[in-house]
DNA sequence: GCCATGTATTGACTCAGGTCAAACCCGTTA
DNA sequence: TAACGGGTTTGACCTGAGTCAATACATGGC
C-alpha cells in the first residue's frame, strides 16, 4: 500500500494527450516523467483537498470523477465544477498557497500528484510544458466565463441543456457515447452548479422527457435530440 | 504619437507592486523592464481587444477602467469583470491563441502591452516572474469562483452589496476612499455582471438609500454602513 | 429478505425579480 | 434657450423558479 511503489510514468500513460503537451522529444518526455511524484487513490465521498489546506501540488485525474465546491461559513454552498479523467485540479491554491475550495470524489478515483515547485522547475527547462501550464490555467478561466454566462443569463431549461451537452461532449472526447451518460452527481449537486434548486432540476428533466428530448432513468440519461438541446442553448427566440 | 517614443520602465512605475513581483534584485528588475513593449492609449468606449482577435499580449492597466464581456451571436451578453489600474487583462486569450471576450474601456485608459512570448521567455530566467504569472492566473480563477457563488446563490441585495464592497475595497487598495466611489459603469452593465436587470439594480440601490446604508447621486455612491452591507453578504439568516 | 437512509419526483402555493411602460434627470448640441 | 438622447427611477403587473410537503424509488447494511 506504499504509494511510492506504484510505477508512475506519464510517457506511456494513455491519458497523456489530455493532460500533457504534445510532440515532445524523448529527452523532454523523460523530464516530464519526473513531474508526477506519486499517485493517490481517493474513495468516493472523500476529499482530495479542502478549503484552507496548504497548497503543494496540482492533481491530474487518472480515473474517477470529482466536484469542486465552495462552502462559506454562513451556509452557502456552490459547486464550481465537475472534473473527469485527464483534467487538472488544484489551480485555485496557487495564489495564496492554500486551497480555496474542496475537491470531493464522486466515485472512487485515482490522481497523479504533481508537486507545484517541480512543475515550475521543469517548466523553466521544457518550454512546451511552460506553455501547456499557461494554457490549462487560461482554459479554466475561459470555462468559468462560460459558467458566468450560464448563471447570469440563462433560464433553467437552457442551463440544464448546456450542462448536459457539455458533459456528453467531454465524455465523448474520452471515447464514450455521444448520447448516453451516467450522472455521477445528485440533482442537488447539479442544481448547485447551475444555480437552481434540486426540485427545479428534477422538473426540468421531466420536461425534457415529456418533450422527447431525453430519456432519464435515475442517473442514466440518453439524449434523443442533441439538436433540440443545442437550439435551447443558442436560443434566438428569447428576445422578442 | 509614436507609441515607442514613450519611455517605459516598470522599475520606477508607481503601480509596480500591483502588477509585478516584489523584492527583486537590480538585475532581475532590469530584465523586467523588457517586458513592456509599448504603452497604448484606449479611448472611452473603444475596445482593447475583441472576441476572436488574435492573442499576442497581456495588458497591465496603467490608468482607466475596463469591462470584459462575452457576447454570443444569439444576443446574450455577460459582463465577466471590471478591471482597474494595476490589474492584468487578456488571460482568456492564451488557451486558443485568440481572445474569447471583449475588453472595453469605460473611461479613457492607458495600458502597458506585454507580449506574451516575451513574458514566457523572461519567466524562464526570473523565477519570481514565473511564479507571479501563475499567481495572477490563479487569482483570476479564484475571483471567478467568487462570482459563481454570487450568481449561483445570492439574492439581488446580497449581490449588489458584495459588488459595492468589492469595488470599494479594490479602490481603497489604490489609495482611494473606503466609503466613497464613482461608478464607471451603467446600471445595465452592473446588472449584466450581477445577473440582474437594470431595473432591479436601480430598485436595490433605492432600497439601500431608504435603509440608510448608502447615499446615491447618479454614479456617485457613498457607503454609510459598511457593516450593514457586510452582514447582507455574510447573510446567516437565509437558512432558518 | 427487510428496513433505513439518501435520493428523486410531483403537487400546491408563494414571491423575488423580470417585463413593460411612463416619467424624469442631466449633459450636450443646435 | 429648447430640444434631444442616453441613462435612471418608479409603478403596475406577471411569471419562472423557490418553498414546503407528501410520496416514491433505490441501494446498502444487517
Amino acid at each position: 500500500m506504499n504509494p511510492q511503489a506504484i510505477k508512475v510514468a506519464c510517457s506511456n500513460c494513455n491519458l497523456r494527450e489530455l493532460c500533457m503537451p504534445m510532440g515532445l522529444s524523448d529527452h523532454d518526455l523523460n523530464r516530464l516523467d519526473d513531474l508526477v511524484a506519486v499517485r493517490r487513490k481517493v474513495k468516493r465521498g472523500d476529499t482530495l483537498f479542502t478549503n484552507g489546506e496548504k497548497f503543494t501540488s496540482l492533481y491530474a485525474i487518472r480515473t474517477g470523477f470529482f466536484k469542486t465546491c465552495l462552502a462559506t461559513e454562513d451556509g452557502r454552498d456552490q459547486v464550481t465544477g465537475f472534473q473527469m479523467a485527464g483534467e487538472i485540479i488544484g489551480l485555485d491554491g496557487i495564489v495564496n498557497d492554500q486551497h480555496s475550495c474542496d475537491a470531493v470524489a464522486l466515485e472512487d478515483a485515482e490522481v497523479c500528484v504533481m508537486p507545484f515547485d517541480r512543475i515550475e522547475e521543469i517548466s523553466r527547462e521544457v518550454t512546451a510544458l511552460q506553455h501547456h501550464v499557461h494554457k490549462i490555467m487560461s482554459r479554466e478561466i475561459v470555462r468559468e466565463h462560460g459558467v458566468m454566462l450560464l448563471l447570469g443569463s440563462m433560464r433553467a431549461e437552457e442551463r440544464l441543456a448546456a450542462f448536459l451537452l457539455n458533459l456528453v461532449q467531454r465524455l465523448h472526447a474520452r471515447g464514450f457515447s455521444q448520447s448516453e451518460l451516467v450522472l455521477r452527481m445528485t440533482r442537488e449537486e447539479i442544481g448547485s452548479y447551475l444555480g437552481l434548486k434540486l426540485e427545479t432540476v428534477s422538473r426540468t428533466f421531466s420536461k425534457f422527457v415529456e418533450d422527447g428530448t431525453v430519456e432519464v432513468k435515475q442517473r442514466h440519461v440518453r439524449i434523443l435530440d442533441t439538436e433540440g438541446l443545442q437550439r435551447l442553448v443558442n436560443n434566438t427566440s428569447h428576445c422578442h
